[in-house]
This record gives structure tokens, C-alpha cells and sequence, in this order.
DNA sequence: CACTATTTGTCCGTATGTATG
DNA sequence: TCATACATACGGACAAATAGT
């Protein structure tokens, strides 16, 4: 019984549903006709149709026969937003909000990426650990840690499921000195897809970060995947240093110093779309 | 006339690619065999071999009959990695490698987004500028610029296409102060799909910016889509204060580029040997 | 040297989504 | 809205090549 889904209609769907959510689309206007979509999105207007339905169907749009379709003032669920410059998750603000269900855990031999990125010796193993963190109930991110052997001993499976893994290594007398992150984005394999619950081949948002300590060996090394509907990060700069180098340094994120603090936790990025006229 | 593309091969294409140019499925090592990345990945084995057909022909995989499918060599185009700290697009270090095309230029009524974000005065129109910018020839970023009219009059169209757009405004004698960003993932539509060479409905790495003076306005919203094959970012970070406070500070950009990292595959529920075909 | 297990390569008929009118 | 034509996706089955026992 595996019945096939229509696949350019939800992938359709799925692009306009993203518009729609990430308020480019804001409510009450207007979307193009059925077959302006059909014509800019190369399919025919019965895709277009099984899309609109599905999105009716969630009452993101309402259609009105001879005048067209219109975004329903319907919000999405509030997203998660990351400072960027945080390292650690601190558990005290995300509250009861949040939780951590732990996927898997063991010592396996590390690949030669993570004995390069954490710069191994030869024949030490590391510790692993698949964790998926949910806001009210929704899974929003895929976390696996690897930490070497020497390092994860000092703290309990247990531990793990509910206390963030670099306070666990400070408790332990770890210091985390350095870090090194990098954003990119990924798709959704069988695995992650699950886990987030998503389709396989979604995208997503990863993040790689290594932890080091003063010596400059890595005691973390944690590659995290984020549905990014649900979750973005966000920094706020300043500029720094007379010299006219043109450095920028985070700033506090619980103080906004200024009344006019552009942040606004609930705030999205908004996807921009030259909604008429292309040049070339 | 093809009028309907095998959807679920190419997504498992890009998939496969996606794992194959990221580094997680390093050369030489052998791939899943078709009957179970089928399972895997809930598809029938055809499609699994119409995937793994168009990797072939790229020279991405190599198939040895009876033996299995392994990865080939071949190296990814160099990705660009950009120092998320550092606010300006140092045309300096991307030299020559990088160009730009202007793809749009005029002036527009600012959507209520745009009016909130950079606190435009009542009636206070927006210079609207769509820029493509290039690596080796190859599209990497769509940049959709939206500066208030009575600063995007300091500078000419011309400037635009070969100065970046902050440099200009500190020409103009504006000081740019502070900045916040926010990074997401967003979906190709039509135009992005095709100014940078992709397909409707593919992932991109999405980043909103907007510049303020110190009076608190707003001086730049910039909204970029990336490719993110061709692009990520990436910050080093140090910890800084003795006070207990968990800050962290950006550091200079040292090394280029951390190939990206580990992602999960799926490991067979059978009695499985140290067979280890596991990400990195 | 065979025997076995697993892999890729090739074929089939069937079912269903998509495009067209 | 409906019906038709076509391409894709599916689940088989079987052959040939390879590697390990």
C-alpha cells in the first residue's frame, strides 16, 4: 500500500505554506491567480489547484471565487531564536518550554574528520549522542555530540537527558575556552527526517561546533540540524575599535540598552521576493 | 516533450550529492548498497538507480558490479565562508574571485516590514536594488537591498554594481553602528531559482540584515539568500570575562574553511558488523 | 576450487500522479 | 470538472560480477 503522493503539489505547498509562515505573504493580500502560479512555477493549474487545497484545507488561505485567494490572518507558531553568539543553551530561559529526548548513546571509534576536528590521539574513542530537543512538544533540532573518552566519563547517561552538555563539562572542571562554529544548511536524511518529523529531503539548518579547552584539544564537537521553521539565529552587533578596523562585537541580548533595540524575540527573518518584473 | 521529472530521483539525488560535495561521505568509501538506501530512504530501487545514474555521470560515484558504489574523488568547487562577525563584505579578500550583477534598481513604496524595521517616516519611500553576486563565475547569492530614499540618493546606480552598498553609505558620511541579523533557510521561488541557478523549491540559507545609525534608524535592510553548497558561515569565538558571565567574543578569522560536518546515516537494524559506512 | 552471499545490471507488468484538452 | 495520454514510480524476478569462506 504505498500509495504515491503528488509531489510537485506539495512541494508547491510547501513553498508557499514557507511564505505564508515566514510573513513574507502577510495576511489579507492577495496571492497571484492560479494560473500566474501555474505559469511562474512551471506546473499546470491543477498543481497549483492541489496545493491552494491543502493550504485551505489549514486555513492559511481562504479563496474567493471571483476575486481570488488571500492569506488568512492565521500565525504560525511562534519560532525559536538563538543568539548567535551564546554558546551555551542555557536551560533557565528555554524553561519548561523545551526538552531533550535522548536518542542513542555509546563510545564508538571516531571517523578521521572528528580526530582531525578534535585532535585525537591514536586508538582514543569518543563518546555519542544522538539528542532531539523539543519546544512545547515539537521537535525542533537533531543534536549528535561527540566528546572524547577521556572527557565523557566524568558525567552519567542520565545526566546527559537533562542537563546541556557544556554545563555537564564545566561541573567537571572542564574549561571551554575556544569555539568554532559554522552555519550551513543540510538536507533531511531517513534519520533526521524522522526525528523532526519532516519528509526526507527537507532542509534544514545546520550548525558544526567544535569546543575547546586552553590547551587546544577539543572536548566537543556538535553537529546540530534545526527545522528552520522553527528555529533561527540571530545576533546583534556593534561596531568596535577606533583603529578603523571594522570589527563588530555582539552585545547583550537580556539588556537592550536602547528603547529602539531592534530585537524582537518573535521576529523572523522575512524571505524576499521580487514579486513582479525580473531583469534577465 | 518530458513533460513530468522524476521528483523523488532527484531529490535523492541531491541528497546523495549533498553528502557526497559536504564531506560527510568521504572518497573512497563504499556507499549504501541499492537495495538498502531503497529502504532507507522509503523509495523503490529504480529510483535509487536513476539517483545513483545521474551521480555517475557527474563522476561523483563509481560503480563496481558485484563489488558496489563508492565515492570518487573528485573535490568540490571550494565553498566561501564568510566571518559572520564581520558585517562588511570585504571586497578585498574576495578580489577577483567575486562580481556582481545588478539585477534591479528604482525606487518603491516600502512594505510595512520595511517600514517597521527600518523606521521610515510616513510617505518615506525605499530604494529597492536586486544584486546577484558571483564566485568564479558562479552565482552564489541573491541580495535584495532596501535603503531609505533620502540616503540612496548619495550614490549612483553604477556605484552600486561595483562598491558594496555599505561602503557607500560610509562614503556618504553615514555611520553605520550597529546591525542585527538573523539567520535562517528559506525555498527557492522562481526568480531566486533562477538568478542562481538552481530549481524552484530548493534550500537556501537565508540572512536579514539591517544596519542602524546611532540615532536608531535604520539605514540598510538587506536580505540574502545563499546557496549553500557555495556558501556558509562561520565565527571563532573565545570566551571573555572573568565575572562568571558566559559571554563570548568573536575572534580574527583564522582559518579558511571547516568542511562541513557529520550527519547521521542510517545504520542497519541487522546484526551489523563494524561494517562502519557511518558519517564522519 | 567450489560454494555462498551480496552486489550491480536488466527486464517485466502494474499503478498512479501529472499534463493536456 | 472530467477524461485521456504519458511519464514516473513501484515491486518484483533474474542474470552477471565480485568477494569471502
Amino acid at each position: 500500500m504505498s500509495s504515491v503522493e503528488p509531489l510537485k503539489a506539495r512541494r508547491l505547498y510547501l513553498l508557499l505554506r514557507d511564505r505564508i509562515l515566514s510573513g513574507e505573504a502577510r495576511p489579507q493580500t492577495r496571492l497571484p491567480s492560479e494560473p500566474t502560479l501555474a505559469v511562474d512555477y512551471g506546473v499546470s493549474r491543477v498543481t497549483v489547484r492541489r496545493a491552494l487545497d491543502e493550504l485551505e484545507r489549514e486555513g492559511l488561505i481562504e479563496r474567493k471565487p471571483g476575486s481570488g485567494t488571500f492569506v488568512s490572518g492565521k500565525t504560525a507558531v511562534a519560532p525559536m531564536v538563538a543568539d548567535f553568539s551564546n554558546v551555551f543553551t542555557h536551560l533557565v530561559e528555554m524553561g519548561r518550554r523545551t526538552g531533550v529526548r535522548l536518542l542513542s548513546f555509546g563510545y564508538v571509534p571516531p571517523t578521521p574528520a572528528l580526530v582531525e576536528d578534535l585532535k585525537l590521539e591514536a586508538g582514543e574513542r569518543v563518546q555519542r549522542s544522538v539528542r532531539v530537543r523539543l519546544i512545547d512538544g515539537q521537535p525542533f533540532s537533531y543534536l549528535v555530540t561527540h566528546v572524547p573518552e577521556r572527557i565523557g566519563i566524568s558525567y552519567s547517561e542520565a545526566d546527559l537527558a537533562s542537563t546541556p552538555l557544556l554545563e555537564l563539562l564545566e561541573r567537571s572542571g572542564l574549561a571551554a575556552e575556544r569555539a568554532s562554529q559554522t552555519i550551513g544548511a543540510a538536507l533531511a536524511g531517513p534519520e533526521v527526517a524522522a526525528a523532526l518529523d519532516l519528509e526526507i529531503g527537507a532542509a534544514l539548518l545546520s550548525m558544526t561546533r567544535v569546543v575547546y579547552e586552553p590547551s587546544g584539544r577539543g572536548i566537543e564537537h556538535l553537529q546540530a540540524l534545526y527545522r528552520p521553521d522553527r528555529y533561527s539565529f540571530h545576533m546583534d552587533l556593534v561596531r568596535t575599535g577606533a583603529d578603523g578596523a571594522r570589527r563588530w562585537a555582539p552585545v547583550e541580548l537580556s539588556r537592550p540598552a536602547d528603547p529602539q533595540a531592534p530585537i524582537l524575540q518573535k521576529r523572523r527573518p522575512k524571505r524576499a521576493q521580487p514579486q513582479r518584473r525580473t531583469a534577465r
